[in-house]
Formats: C-alpha cells, sequence, structure tokens
RNA sequence: GCGGAUAUGGUGUAAUUGGUAGCCACGUCAGACUUAGGAUCUGGUGCCGAAAGGCGUGGGGGUUCGAGUCCCUUUAUCCGCACCA
C-alpha cells in the first residue's frame, strides 16, 4: 500500500486537534520545559518556505522533551501592531484591523498544514484589547517607577515625595534625565506643573524633549534600532535628526545589568557581542577643564587620561550649550554659521562625510591641567552632542580624527606614546610607553591610564565615570496602528490612567493615515479623552507588545493580572527560544529590559527571560534563469550558451551556432550587436531572465509550462541539451520579483509536511544561512517512502515477532544514541542522515522490536507518518504519549576494531584487533603482522605510538 | 577603522573534536525491471593517471608520528558596530 501524506495528514491534525493531544497546564509532578517561537508579524505575504524553518526546529523539540518526561510549554501567537502592517493596509487600501486578522487567518492555516503541537488555545494577538491592557499596564508600571542606583533597581516614584520634601534631591542616586539640583525648601516652593516636571525626569517610562530619528516618509519618529545607515529599516526612507517631544523608557538605566546578565545566557557569542556592542560600555574619566577668562570649567569625557599630555586643542559639538557665550566676539558670526549648516545636515549626510574634515575655532581657550598651556577651542560636529559630554580634549598624535583635524587646521601634535611616527599619521596605540608626559613619563599605557585616574581625582579635576552607548528608547510613534499610550493630560499635565480604565482601546477611525506634520491619527478623533481630560495621541512602538508576550502565555486569559503567581513560579522563564538574529539590538534588548523591571516590582520570577537561545539562518532564495538569445524569442540552454560565450572569434563563434541550428552571425551590424568590443564582451548576445522556479524541476525547464508562463513566451523557441532545456541558478533574496518565491503549501501538497519538516532539518546545520533548493527533496521523500514500505512487506500492512539480530539491534541502538545526542546538540541535519543510515543498514527488516523503537524516535521529525504507523501497529494512544527509547550499550559493543597502521606517518595497512586489549598486546599484535614486515623491511621502530580503540603509528 | 563568523567534490553538507577527509543526500554515469512514471532496485562517481601511484579541506608558513581541526600570516565572502573620544 502507498504512502498517501494527502490523506494520512490531515486527518491526524484534525484528530490531534479533536483529542487536545497539546494541551498543557501548569502541573507540579513533572518538571517544566518552556519552547518559545518568535511569533511572527502576519504579513501580507504570507509563509514562505523559510518562515518555518525554526518553528520546524522547535516543534522537535518539543515534541522530544515531552517524549522524555517533560511539561513542555510550546505556544505561538502574533505580533499585530505595529509598522509592516499597518504600511500593509495602507498600501492596500483596507483597515490594519480588518488585513490583520485576514493574515492572521492565513498565517495560522498555513501553520496548521506543518503539524505544529502548538496549545493553539493560549494562543495571544498582540492587537487584541485583552492583550494590550497589559502592555499598557506595564507602561503605567513604569511610569510610575523610578531607577534607585543604589538598590539597583526600580522603585515606586512615590517614595520619593518624602525625600523631596526633606532634603530636595540631594544625595538622591537615582537614573535622571538631565542632572538638577533642587533643596527641600526648593520643592516645596514649587507648583504642581513644577513638581510634576521634576518627577518625569526621574520617571522609567518619561515624557522629555529630546533629538529624535524623525522619518518624515513614515510621519514618525524611530528607535535607534530601526534605524539603519541613515534610513528607516522598513522602506528606508530617510530619517532625520529632530528635536520633539517623545515618550521614552530609560532602558539606559539597566544597561549595566543588561551587560551583565548576558555572561549567563545560552546564547552564542556572536550574538551576546552584538548585545555588548549596541551597550557599547566604555570605562573612562570625566575632566574638567579650566577656560580662560571664565568662572565656567568645560567637563569632557575620555577613556584615555594618560594621553593628557598630548592635548594640543579641545572640540565641542555644535549643539554644545556653551556656545551662547563661549565664542568671542570676533569668532561669533562664523560659530554661529557653522552651527546653522550642521543642523541642516540630516543624519545621513553626516555619516556620507566622515572623512571631510569641518570645524570653526571658537576664539575662546581652555587650560591644559596637567601642562599649564592654553589651547584653543573648536567645534566640529565630528564630536556627537549625544555621547559623553558633547565636548572633547583632542589628542592629534594619537587618535586618526584629531590627527585629520589637527593637520587641516595647522595645530601642534605632540606624541605621548613611544613608537609610530605622528608626522605621517596618528599612532593611535593602546600600549606602548610613555612619552613626553611629565608625571608619568616612562610608564606603560596601562599604568599611565590608571595613575592618571588617581591622579585627576587626587586633584580634584575629575572623576572615573562608566558611560554607555545604548540610548534610552523613544516610545511614541505619530500613528495609528499601535497600543494607545495610557495617559490623559490633567491641567496638562501627563497623568496615568487608573488601571480600571484599562484597556484604553484603540478606537476604530476610517482615516488612519500619519501625517508629514507628525500630528498622530488619533488627534483627529472626536472626544479622544477621558474625563473631560485630553488624552495621548500616540501609539507605542511595535516592540511595545513583544516585550513580554512570553509571560503572556503562561496565563493568556487572565485578567486581573499579566500572569498569575502561580504560573509565573511554575513556567518562570524560557528554556529554549528560537528565532532570527534580526532582533538582536530590538527585540532582545528591550524584553531583557522589560523583563527586569518586572522582576523588580516583583511581578516576573526570573532575571533573565530567554535561558537559551538559537538563530535559525535566513532561508535564501535560488533563482532560475533561462537564456534569451539576441532578444529574439529563442531560448538557448545553459551549457551551450555556455559553449557560445566560450567562442574566441567570429568563426568559432559561426561554427558554433550552426552546430546549434542558430543563424550565423555574418558581421558585427548583425541583430544588437553594435561593436566587437561589446559582442566579445559578453554584453549583448544573451539577456538572462529569471524564470519561476515552480516551472523548473533540478533545474531543467518545462518549457510547456514555460510558454503558458507568461503571453510573450507562447511561441518560445529552444535550443536544447540531450533534449532538455537547462536552467542557470544563482543564490538571491527570496522575493517575488526574483520569481524564486517556494510556498510551503505547494511543498506540502507534492511531497507532504513530514517531508518538508525533514528536509528543511536535513538542508544543513539550523544557524546557518543557505538557499532553498527544492531539488533535493526526493531524497528525504523516499526515505518516508521507504520506511512505510517496511510496515507493509507483504503488500499488507504487518510486523513480524521475530527476534531482531544481533547487526538489527546494534543499528538501532547506534541510531537511538545518535539522533537524541543531536537532538539535544541542535543538529537536525545530522540526525536526518542518521536515520537515512539506519535505514540503508536495516535493509527490509520488519521486526517490531526495531521498528516500534524507531518510529517513537522518527515522531517528532514525521509526526503523521508515524502516528498513522503506529496506531496501525495497534496501539490505542497517541505516539506522543510514549517513552523516546533509551540506547542500550549492551548492542553498541564492538568485538573487533580495525586499526588504521601508519608507517612514517603514512597509512600502510589495517590490522583488525579486538577491543579492550592493553597497548603492550597492540604493540606485539602489529608488529607480528606479515604486512607490517613488508613496511618495516627487518628495521627495528624507533617509536610506536599507539592510541586504544583508534591508531597505531610506527616510527621507523 | 573596530569586533564577530565562515571558507571542504558539480551541489547541500559530514568528520568520533588532533587519528583512514568527503558520511548522508542531490546531481550524474552504467546496468536491471517496467503498463515509459517525476516509479523501483543494483553498482560507479574528489581530482590527475591505462595502472602503479600521486595530489587534495581558499593561499603561504609552523607545531606534531599524524592537522579540515591547534598556532602565525594572508586572501575572499557574510554579519554587527562605527567620527562613541
Amino acid at each position: 500500500m502507498e504512502y498517501n501524506f494527502k490523506e494520512i495528514e490531515p486527518r491526524w491534525q484534525k484528530e490531534w486537534s479533536r483529542r487536545g493531544t497539546y494541551r498543557v497546564g501548569v502541573d507540579p509532578d513533572r518538571p517544566k520545559y518552556y519552547i518559545l517561537d518568535m511569533f511572527p508579524y502576519p504579513s501580507g505575504a504570507g509563509l514562505h518556505v523559510g518562515h518555518p524553518l525554526g518553528y520546524i526546529a522547535s516543534d522537535i523539540c518539543t515534541r522530544y522533551k515531552r517524549m522524555s518526561g517533560f511539561n513542555v510549554l510550546h505556544p505561538m501567537g502574533f505580533d499585530a501592531f505595529g509598522l509592516p502592517a499597518e504600511q500593509y493596509a495602507i498600501q492596500t487600501g483596507q483597515h490594519p484591523a480588518t488585513t490583520t486578522a485576514a493574515n492572521i487567518a492565513r498565517y495560522r492555516e498555513q501553520l496548521d498544514k506543518l503539524g505544529f503541537s502548538y496549545d493553539w488555545d493560549r494562543c495571544v494577538e498582540t492587537c487584541d484589547p485583552a492583550y494590550y491592557k497589559w502592555t499598557q499596564w506595564a507602561f503605567i508600571r513604569m511610569f510610575e517607577s523610578y531607577y534607585c542606583r543604589d538598590c539597583n533597581q526600580a522603585r515606586p516614584i512615590a517614595e520619593l515625595l518624602p525625600v523631596f520634601e526633606q532634603q530636595g534631591n540631594e544625595g538622591l542616586n537615582a537614573a535622571c534625565t538631565v542632572e538638577m539640583g533642587f533643596t527641600a525648601a526648593e520643592w516645596r516652593a514649587m507648583s504642581e506643573a513644577e513638581r510634576a516636571d521634576v518627577l518625569m525626569n526621574y520617571r522609567l517610562a518619561y515624557r522629555a524633549s529630546t533629538m529624535v530619528n524623525w522619518c518624515e516618509a513614515l510621519g514618525t519618529v524611530l528607535a535607534n534600532d530601526e534605524v539603519k545607515d541613515g534610513l528607516s529599516e522598513r522602506g528606508g526612507h530617510p530619517v532625520e535628526q529632530r528635536r520633539m517631544m517623545q515618550w521614552l523608557l530609560r532602558v539606559s538605566a539597566y544597561a549595566e545589568r543588561l551587560l551583565g546578565g548576558l555572561d549567563d545566557l545560552a546564547w552564542s557569542e556572536s550574538l551576546k557581542e552584538i548585545q555588548r556592542n549596541w551597550i557599547g560600555k566604555s570605562t573612562g574619566a570625566q575632566m574638567f577643564f579650566d577656560i580662560k577668562g571664565s568662572d565656567q570649567k568645560l567637563e569632557v569625557f575620555t577613556t584615555r587620561p594618560d594621553t593628557i599630555y598630548g592635548v594640543t586643542f579641545m572640540v565641542l559639538a555644535p549643539e554644545h550649550d556653551y556656545l551662547s557665550w563661549l565664542p568671542t566676539a570676533g569668532q561669533r558670526d562664523e560659530v554661529d554659521a557653522y552651527i546653522a549648516a550642521s543642523k541642516k545636515r540630516s543624519e545621513r549626510e553626516r555619516v556620507a562625510d566622515t572623512r571631510k574634515v569641518t570645524g570653526v575655532f571658537t576664539g575662546a581657550y581652555a587650560v591644559n591641567p596637567f601642562t599649564g598651556d592654553e589651547i584653543p577651542i573648536y567645534i566640529s560636529d565630528y564630536v556627537l552632542a549625544g555621547y559623553g559630554t558633547g565636548a572633547i580634549m583632542a589628542v592629534p598624535g594619537h587618535d586618526s580624527r584629531d590627527w585629520a583635524f589637527a593637520r587641516h587646521f595647522g595645530l601642534p601634535i605632540v606624541p605621548v606614546v613611544e613608537g609610530g611616527n605622528v608626522e605621517e599619521a596618528s599612532y593611535d596605540a593602546k600600549e606602548g610607553r610613555m612619552i613626553n608626559s611629565g608625571i608619568i613619563d616612562g610608564l606603560d599605557v596601562k599604568e599611565a591610564i590608571v595613575r592618571m585616574f588617581d591622579e585627576v581625582e587626587a586633584r580634584g579635576l575629575g572623576r572615573r565615570k562608566v558611560n554607555y552607548r545604548l540610548r534610552d528608547a523613544i516610545f511614541s510613534r505619530q500613528r495609528y496602528w499601535g497600543e494607545p499610550i495610557p495617559v490623559y493630560y490633567k491641567d496638562g499635565i501627563p497623568t496615568a490612567l487608573p488601571f480600571s480604565a484599562l484597556p484604553l482601546e484603540l478606537p476604530k477611525v476610517s482615516d488612519f493615515s500619519p501625517s508629514r506634520s507628525g500630528e498622530p491619527p488619533l488627534a483627529r478623533v472626536a472626544d479622544w479623552s477621558y474625563e473631560g481630560w485630553p488624552l495621548e495621541t500616540s501609539t507605542m512602538p511595535g516592540f511595545a507588545g513583544s516585550s513580554a508576550y512570553y509571560l503572556r502565555y503562561m496565563d493568556p486569559t487572565n485578567d486581573g493580572a499579566l500572569v498569575s503567581r502561580e504560573a509565573d513560579e511554575y513556567w518562570r522563564d524560557v528554556d529554549l527560544y528560537v528565532g532570527g538574529i534580526e532582533h538582536a539590538t530590538g527585540h532582545l534588548i528591550y524584553s531583557r529590559f522589560w523583563n527586569k523591571f518586572l522582576f523588580d516590582i516583583g511581578e516576573a520570577a526570573e532575571q533573565e527571560p530567554f535561558r537559551k537561545l538559537v538563530n535559525q539562518g535566513m532561508i535564501q532564495g535560488r533563482s532560475n534563469f533561462v537564456y534569451r538569445y539576441l532578444g529574439l524569442n529563442v531560448f538557448v540552454s545553459l551549457h551551450i550558451k555556455e559553449e557560445i560565450d566560450a567562442a574566441g572569434n567570429f568563426e568559432e563563434l559561426n561554427v558554433v551556432l550552426r552546430k546549434y541550428g542558430l543563424d550565423p552571425i555574418r558581421s558585427i551590424s548583425d541583430g544588437p550587436i553594435t561593436s566587437v568590443t561589446s559582442f566579445f564582451n559578453r554584453n549583448s548576445l544573451f539577456s538572462s531572465l529569471h524564470v519561476d522556479v515552480n516551472i523548473v524541476r533540478n533545474d531543467v525547464l518545462d518549457t510547456d509550462a514555460f510558454k503558458k508562463w507568461r503571453p510573450e513566451f507562447a511561441d518560445a523557441e529552444f535550443v536544447l541539451e540531450d533534449g532538455k532545456y537547462v536552467c542557470g541558478w544563482g543564490i538571491e533574496k527570496m522575493s517575488k520579483s526574483m520569481y524564486n518565491v517556494v510556498n510551503p503549501d505547494r511543498i506540502v501538497a507534492d511531497y507532504g509536511a513530514d517531508t518538508l519538516r525533514m528536509y528543511e532539518m536535513f538542508l544543513g546545520p539550523l544557524e546557518a544561512s543557505k538557499p532553498w533548493d527544492t531539488n533535493g527533496i526526493d531524497g528525504v521523500h523516499k526515505f518516508l517512502r521507504r520506511f512505510w514500505r517496511l510496515f507493509f512487506a507483504s503488500g499488507d500492512f504487518g510486523v513480524s515477532d521475530e527476534s531482531p539480530t544481533a547487526a538489527e539491534f546494534k543499528t538501532l541502538h547506534k541510531t537511538i544514541k545518535k539522533v537524541r545526542e543531536d537532538i539535544e546538540n541542535f543538529s537536525f541535519n545530522t540526525s536526518v542522515a542518521a536515520f537515512m543510515i539506519c535505514l540503508n543498514e536495516l535493509g527490509l527488516c520488519d521486526k517490531r522490536q526495531i521498528l516500534e523503537p524507531l518510529t517513537i524516535l522518527l515522531a517528532p521529525f514525521a509526526p503523521h507518518i508515524t502516528e498513522e504507523l503506529w496506531s496501525r501497529m495497534g496501539h490505542e494512544g497517541s505516539i506522543f504519549d510514549e517513552r523516546m527509547p533509551e540506547y542500550a550499550p549492551a548492542h553498541l559493543v564492538e568485538s573487533e576494531f580495525e586499526y588504521p597502521v601508519s608507517v612514517n606517518g603514512k597509512l600502510r595497512f589495517k590490522k583488525s584487533l579486538p577491543l579492550g586489549i592493553s597497548v603492550a598486546e597492540i604493540e606485539a599484535a602489529v608488529l607480528a603482522d606479515e604486512n607490517a614486515g613488508r613496511w618495516l623491511e627487518g628495521r627495528e621502530p624507533k617509536k610506536m605510538i599507539v592510541v586504544p580503540g583508534k591508531i597505531v603509528n610506527i616510527v621507523i
């Protein structure tokens, strides 16, 4: 009987759903395991064959863990709010709620066909008010918290009121937007609005006027991780810097914990490194320089205080506060002109012009505290306002940017680290001996740094300081399709909604388009107010809804809490998180921040949300090409095209052309060939066109389908090789325009979900990026058909109760061992290979004692076929209630081992010897072998190296 | 510029972690069978060579009895960060 996956797969999917096979709940008697996929944005394009890669891997793990005795939580949901969904809605002219619902339905249908073991009862959608109620709730909790640097955690902001009342903010060590100082008396004298401003300075969710990434085309601000090279990640629109009033999350307060927490996570080193870079910790010193003729001091940040003797000028960012008074009258106009010019430059232009040196002298001088020299103060936009203090001490001898600046303006360059030639280039050394350096002369750089830190602090010139690149996350978007920010303005004072007013539902509007001015769509909603006060009109960014969804899955329908204490303490954290690396600096930072905050306020059980994380690679597209000859409707098969291309001159060319029945080219004026050069540069002989990969099989074009594919090819002619049209191929991004999108639905229809699942795993290591290539899927499909046939040896279903041979047992147990180890190591490609080897070795074995454990072992990979065979073998329950087979070492014992014997490092012969004998016995047996005599030719071995169970080496 | 990763047949890959390089597949070649299927089965298939044999894991060098694996160097590709002081 044939393996009829078309009938088997839908039947079991329905049956699992009916039985609730994959429903899970809190069960204190069993150890928990939480396996999570990054939930998808339900985009309009539907799934392509690359999307399920990670889902398949996590599904295999889930089934495997479940069959190993764990209570496995494995949910799925949809990240439905945010820019992509909204842009798609705008493009198609429909309401985002409508398109999102339709897209979710489509995704769900596609996912269901693949036989995943999700507990769909726990499905969450971020755009569901019952869900985003808890996103808004978390926002309010952040709004009502500040970050205490002494106890290193979030605390209720209400705690600050009595402190301010008694001592002002003196001695308060808390994360804030701007440093401020006030006394208790000043606090008491403040108006309500002024006090609100002070508190806002400390809140973890706060509103402030800051420089933001404004994207006019999208009509919204963007977070740093949503901007790449000065363009928006979505759509690639230009982004400019603008000062705007925005909501932000004080992520920077958690920088040190986000950094430190990485160490214990089972994440790839590269991913941790990306996050470390993003957090960008640098330890240095904050130093104050006297300004000549002023009481003010100029504050800089440096990681290299050891180079202080090489400081020959200072540079301020054009946005620096001091520029209102610092420049001398003579330089005023020039400075103002520079400031105005740099303001106009977009972020993109600044990035593009990194090598151009610009700047203006302010006319003012600072004093080098160690040399006493007066050094000029410049402004330049190579100094960033947002990092450090927006001012630097320039060391042209040892910093390439300072060097370029000094060269351009003719400023002195003093080397202070031995080595290099500062006349030619800066010497950006991190080690070496200090020279020209007063009290640190002769010290090594590393010692000098420490010495200078101490010296600077002792002399009261500054103090050690840690700086982070990580910025607070801008949390408002001037868009429609997101969670409304649960804040209203009472007498103009931002006030959180009471929890009882949550969820603050997103109103249904007909006009949800963004505006170029930055006015959010919600501002156009009549009566967008709370108790008569206007509500905030911006919405939350895409990452808001995905920041704590893993907690919600634990208890998805709870209306009284994000997650119940019971569920949280049982499920705790995600043991295995599978998803793409593209979330490294977005979701995975925000989520960790969000979770740490919830941990601080006692709402999450663990400090870190994702214990182990695996990044599946991207599946690229494999495009096929056809070669159109001379712009005619004639298509030439790949190798003939290559042969024609290889011709070196007209004569050779025409010989080849005649051979294939093509008209010879008589002169260069024939056809579109315009010159000999262009002709032999292969510019004009063939044009290569993308062809739909779905009408190509093993790179052979289905010519009839091609003619029907597009009307202009209806009368196409082909020059075939061996009766076939062979296409060229290349690796590109999977996209509609390349005609290389492979839809999983089609693979499921042709081969079945089990084949697709196993093939995606077989394709290569999970974490590697690789092209999808439908060629080769036959190998896996063949395996499943052969496996099926083992049970139908006589035509009808039947397994024998005959005892297996030792060899059969050995094969089985070898496979069990290998497959189990591979799953634990996330090496699915090799485990699929192990199954194939197993089948090759078993031949035609129909014995129950072999086939039953093998079927169970295969079940996580190919759930449908194994469930079907399991039931045909007469079992009542589901195969997924069975335990994974253990391997029995007894069956794996090898009695003999073939030792490769090398003489002088070169393999000469093999000697079969029992395992477990002593080294001396091996030596004796090898030397006694007649082959050894042949190679030794009577010489005595100088040395013998014996690695028991591996190899024998003889050195003569 | 800084940081990280990768490089193995025609293709995807594997290698007991320093021990016979190329497992398992795809493709391909030869054969069997056949109601001609995109079926099934058997065998070959890294390169050069008639063979013996030689060469072979991006290139060069090193450590070692032995290197795809370790070290140095270099090239290419991919990714992350980037006037971050």
